[in-house]
DNA sequence: CCTTGCAATATGTCTATACATATTAGAGCC
DNA sequence: GGCTCTAATATGTATAGACATATTGCAAGG
């Protein structure tokens, strides 16, 4: 059953379903608040709370004195999924396993920016492991965290509890940062994915900060034909 | 100079500012309206207009006697930047050009149900064609237009626009997926890009409808090293 | 023809008020 | 203590009115 609706949601469905059906192309003149509000039989500001989140949702576009118009669709803003490793391998009925591979504290390396930028003046827990499904390697994960953000990580019995998993429940983060190519595998990669050298091999390098604050920056290298991410734009559902 | 920002406006970067600081972390309770509207000096609907923005944002949570609530971030919705080439391209400076290397009119393989769904009982246009930066192969575009849903396309001149741009000016979009993964080059594919064969490339593999019709499919493919796809999850600037 | 200025108009913001609704703290009862 | 019912409370929705502001169309003047 559909939830009974608030009025200003209805008009904003109704807009919407206009213009996402095609009937309303781009730039054409939604009609005014005053038609709304005697079509609707409501007061204008109710008209306006549907007409705000339109345009929120970037469907459409007001100018004052010419008129509201639909908006043309933005090529560039598609919401990316990038599901966690764990839960990922989970939903297809696979076991999960994580395997520790490396786990020390050390200083950055004042020859990369990056790092020390990271460590913002204290050290970093490195960290490397391969994720497992179905007992095959599936991914392997490099990564490095700000001991001054996170303290607790160095405590954290990383053989157990993916890397990760911990993050996520003892440092939210607030912003993050990906970015995602493509590499060949090299002896290393190859090796721990059970690839063959010079594999394609997709790379989510991903760094998160907390208020500002940076708190990891991670790498996941991926088998490129075995898994691909998906985005999508459109209705929000 | 930062613009006179409205009422409703402030109050809500103000909020917002205390949860992206780590301030006020998650599950921490937001002062209440009544306490707000003191604080501010104004009434209490531009107090909810703020809140409901930031409950749009999914920045706080509301519940009724209860108050408002910091939300936990969200983990895996961050927003994908998929630049179109041409723009990418330009804004390094460099010049851009698209040699189209193969157009023509096709029945969809009756094998391949995907290409079948996307005909819709009509043909496809399959285009063929590289983006060029500074005069070198920057990525290589394979692409199936539903003439159905795009009649005129099979008349556009596509040497001289590339299909994407074509296709955005003419049949805008309003759904788009997009599935991002990792190969190795074959011979044709390393010809074209000039990269050598087996080299890692990324794909993006792109589906478009217009209110539930297919539109397009394409297949861009760009060398892997050189090219990397950017998305973020933070302050909606 | 081009410019300037005015007035009409549609959106943008805000108020004060009203009632609806969900949830919780606490009172009262077994 | 454990249960249920009730009343208080904070948000959710909506109204009618007011004034601000940006933009457009048009008219008057050069």
């Amino acid at each position: 059953m559909t939830r009974a609706l608030s009025l200003h949601q209805r008009i904003r469905e109704d807009i919407e379903g206009q213009i996402r059906s095609g009937a309303w192309p781009a730039d054409y003149r939604v009609p005014f608040e005053t038609e709304l509000m005697a079509q609707y039989g409501c007061a204008r500001m109710t008209v306006s709370k549907a007409m705000a989140a339109l345009v929120e949702a970037g469907l459409i576009v007001r100018r004052k004195r010419a008129g509201s118009f639909v908006a043309r669709p933005k090529v560039h803003a598609p919401v990316l999924n990038i599901p966690d490793i764990p839960s990922t391998i989970r939903s297809r009925g696979e076991a999960y396993g994580f395997r520790l591979r490396l786990s020390r504290v050390r200083s950055p390396d004042p020859a990369l920016p990056d790092e020390v930028v990271l460590a913002a003046g204290g050290e970093l827990l490195e960290i490397e492991g391969v994720h497992d499904a179905a007992g095959r390697p599936f991914a392997l994960e490099r990564r490095l965290i700000a001991l001054v953000a996170a303290p607790d990580a160095a405590l954290a019995d990383l053989a157990t509890v993916p890397p990760g998993a911990w993050l996520l429940e003892n440092i939210a983060w607030t912003e993050a940062e990906s970015r995602i190519s493509a590499v060949n595998a090299d002896a290393a990669i190859a090796s721990l994915l059970d690839l063959h050298e010079a594999a394609a091999c997709l790379v989510v390098d991903r760094r998160t900060w907390r208020g500002g604050e940076p708190v990891t920056r991670v790498c996941q290298i991926f088998p490129g034909e075995a898994y691909d991410l998906m985005a999508r734009f459109g209705p929000a559902g």
